[in-house]
DNA sequence: ACAAAAGTGTTAACTCTACACCCATGT
DNA sequence: ACATGGGTGTAGAGTTAACACTTTTGT
């Protein structure tokens, strides 16, 4: 038992990942509760923090323990902490927000009676707690952080083509049809793309395949803010 | 006496209040610490949040009891929880952010033994906990808004002028001289500043005056969110 | 030969940049 | 008259958007 003066809320971490296998719709990592309260309902992956451990390594501790999904790069999103927001008391929840391509992240160990699962987005089941509102402020920080960083890093395989590109662009800006010369152009020029080969027994004219040049990205994004660069790194498409 | 099953950490909120009065310089909103631990240091306003209270009203509350200063619109940063940041014990901070003009927020309170002062960013005191690290994140945050979304709106009073804006921009940007002629037509094309004035005895020709129209501004964000406009709204200078 | 997707050339419309210049006011 | 900051015209360079076209592969 822990005494404190004052009264204390409980802090926890939920995690939202999208997930990416090359086709129309993003995908969204849930758990299924094993345990009060909403036992048997969907919910974020996610649980407390530790005294002694930070609220990100809590998070990606949460996610691997709950999901079998790890290495990967986490990104704080918002802290939750409306009185009410838990049955439990009040729990503030620090939400985190991570990106990855399912290729690599399909693994989704059960722990215990938990289930994990990758929902397509448009058909999320009802959620646990007030998770719809975090995965409503996901989905507008990535519909954001898609003008302004090259998200294509965290979604798709290590090795692209600018037609997977422009897919994945299409599906998360949910438009069609973007112009592809245009598409082209505009990636190509920003230099953080490095060809890497061509694709091999395809029924059509094989295209290049890139990967990300992370170190080109960084340098970048140094340059932009510290002002040198005024125009550079444009992900508006 | 409260007893828990399992230890909790503290939650507090630090707001970060950015200040403008016109000048080429920011300043910042700090506190001196009037009970230990870092006594007699200057530190973020902040403190414990209440167990009945939303997050960011208790960042409005403790904001108002340290400082005096109100009515100002919160925006949450960023959530600071490393074990050791504090020396009381494991405590996390939400941290807020805020843009105000000093004209309408000179009123600097002070509650019992703690002191209130504006400091100009190049002049900050050495600062208490990870204040420095929150300050460091809370400025990059201004430097990318100052970007994508119209920050006079807050920092300057109701009406103002072309070349007051100009003279903001170029001072959160911290660079001089951008062209008056392309400057005037990127704000104006925006369609977000209304004319109601003329200025009166200056010592040249008196420049119109400009407000903010919100009705406006909001239209043309929830456009742009949807996906209606591509290119409107960019504060990039 | 065909289907399928990759990849390219080009042009008219538009936007950006830079610089020079004019304007209205108080002293 | 002049200092001061407000405000405008414009041309050349650069970028964007749109469309039609060519290329390379497997079947």
């Amino acid at each position: 038992m822990y005494t404190y003066e004052y009264p204390r809320p409980s802090v926890t971490v939920d995690i939202v990942v999208f997930g990416y296998d090359g086709g129309k719709q993003l995908k969204m990592l849930l758990i299924r509760r094993g345990s009060e309260p909403f036992k048997g309902c969907w919910a974020l992956p996610g649980g407390f923090v530790d005294m002694e451990e930070d609220l990100e390594q809590a998070a990606f501790r949460e996610l691997e323990e709950e999901t079998g999904v790890k290495d990967l790069y986490l990104e704080q999103l918002f802290t939750f902490g409306k009185p009410g927001r838990d049955p439990r008391g009040r729990v503030i929840s620090v939400a985190y927000f991570s990106l990855v391509n399912l290729q690599d992240h399909p693994a989704v160990a059960a722990s215990d009676v938990d289930k994990a699962e990758w929902f397509a987005l448009d058909e999320l089941p009802p959620l646990a707690f007030d998770h719809n509102d975090i995965i409503q402020v996901a989905t507008s920080r990535l519909n954001a952080k898609v003008r302004y960083q090259p998200i294509g890093f965290e979604l798709l395989p290590e090795e692209f083509t600018l037609g997977q590109l422009q897919q994945l662009y299409e599906t998360v800006l949910n438009v069609e049809g973007f112009n592809k010369r245009n598409f082209r152009t505009r990636i190509l020029r920003t230099g953080i793309l490095e060809e890497v080969g061509r694709q091999k027994n395809v029924a059509h004219r094989p295209a290049v395949l890139y990967r990300f040049n992370q170190e080109t990205y960084r340098q970048l994004a140094e340059q932009r803010d510290s002002g040198v660069l005024r125009r550079a790194l444009d992900f508006e498409i």
